[in-house]
DNA sequence: CCGTCATGCAACTCTCTGGTTGCCTTTTTG
DNA sequence: CAAAAAGGCAACCAGAGAGTTGCATGACGG
């Protein structure tokens, strides 16, 4: 496999992180998680405007995408995020751009060479 | 502003770029900017599976992202990439990344003081 | 054992959105 | 100038998605 193709593979890969990432109500449980560590759904939603379904569906579509996972204790249910595809997301992202700045450079050259 | 509420904004800003990146024939325009330079939007369609107007109606969300913008030479609109945005959301990706981790570190260090 | 807390399941509404088609305007170019 | 190329505008449609309500089930504490 090309490095090219890798990189499309890696930024396939990373769509479905940013589609679930792209619902503020979504953004704002990742972003809670984040700071207030593994939490269950009651908790979650406490601090939220929305419903407790409404949450646990949210929270289905962010452990479809691999962003979190959860942990059966007892009758409740704790959820964790999962720091890994946020890396490789944020990595794709961060190809894409620099790969974009040296297509830049590379035209810059090109006309100053006249 | 303290730290804990640049990050939440930072993370709020990021919002419609993941939104706009979690479409696959957006996210396929914006792999094809970033590798191919700045094209028209007849050369955008040319190599996607769907209409020019919905190419037109992707690239104008992409632009309302910040994540790209228009240049009009002439009867064409040449499209470029805006790396500014990328960064900011990669940036924002890592930043939860890094908390999450560093949150599990402490837990780990709590539960083993026992 | 019983009430309560945490969650699951299902149906339903409403809005957003990706995509299309048809037609019109503006530039190029032979 | 006339045809072709590039794009804009608007209406329309079907499906996805966010959110809700109502009811059912399983686990805990007294």
């Amino acid at each position: 496999m090309s490095p090219r193709d890798a990189a499309t593979a890696t930024v396939t890969q990373a769509r479905s992180v940013f589609s679930a990432l792209g619902d503020q109500t979504r953004l704002s449980l990742v972003a809670r998680l984040s700071s207030g560590g593994p939490q269950s759904i009651s908790q979650l939603t406490s601090r939220s405007r929305v419903t407790r379904q409404a949450v646990t569906k949210h929270l289905d579509v962010l452990a479809g995408a691999g962003v979190v996972h959860d942990i059966r204790r007892g009758r409740e249910r704790i959820w964790e995020l999962d720091s890994a595809r946020l890396q490789d997301a944020s990595r794709a992202l961060d190809q894409i751009s620099r790969r974009w700045d040296e297509a830049l450079d590379r035209l810059k050259i090109f006309v100053e060479r006249d």
